[in-house]
DNA sequence: CAGATATATTCCTCTGAAGGTATATTTTAG
DNA sequence: CTAAAATATACCTTCAGAGGAATATATCTG
């Protein structure tokens, strides 16, 4: 979880994220509609994948990169335990309103 | 977004979020639990709650802070927002199939 | 084989932000 | 009113990491 958040913090590489909803990309291509120069481009990318959000497929000389599903389903599911949290608290809640209205 | 995921990558901080989860708390306990000097968990705490993460409640010269729900239910659906982005695309790959199965 | 193209890597610089220490501020206790 | 407790803030130092320029590496074209 710690990877995942570092690497999508960095706003850039936040772009380059959103930028990859819309398919996969070679590194030109990514450079060149984020205004971003090739080697800052190709550093965020090591940096993403290495956090597992992207998958690389090498074609000739080529590199196309894809955001990978799991790591958003892990923050999902992260993001979506704290709504528990509340969700318990909100039964503990009831349980200590029942009990006080049962002690009456 | 992005303060949120600025806020929540750094280390420290996480550790502290995932402290909250327990409940409420105040700055000495969170400092002495995570052994973490006063003045920088003051300045953490600063920082979540700049992002929306946490909010604080004044009581004497004790201030208890707590997590807060909202940034957690937005990061969720941004990163189930992507799930949607894959079934989307399955959605037109299907599409696509079909069409070729009924162009035979 | 000699470019040309696409990408990765190395080296350097510099800024932002994290941590430490000291101090300010507020509130309570005596 | 004074001292103590809890927290915030200011100031300083240090370091990771972001960006730039140059170069390395791999692949394609002629």
């Amino acid at each position: 979880m710690k990877s995942i958040l570092q690497a999508l913090a960095e706003p850039n590489r936040l772009l380059i994220v959103e930028l990859l909803r819309t398919g996969p990309m070679g590194v030109g291509e990514i450079a060149e509609r984020l205004s971003m120069s090739q080697p800052q481009t190709s550093k965020h990318l090591k940096v993403l994948s290495e956090a597992g959000l992207l998958q690389m497929e090498a074609n000739a000389n080529r590199r196309i990169y894809r955001l990978s599903a799991q790591p958003f389903q892990e923050l999902e599911a992260w993001a979506s335990s704290f709504r528990r949290d509340w969700e318990e608290r909100m039964d503990r809640l009831d349980d200590y309103l029942i009990r006080l209205q049962g002690s009456d």
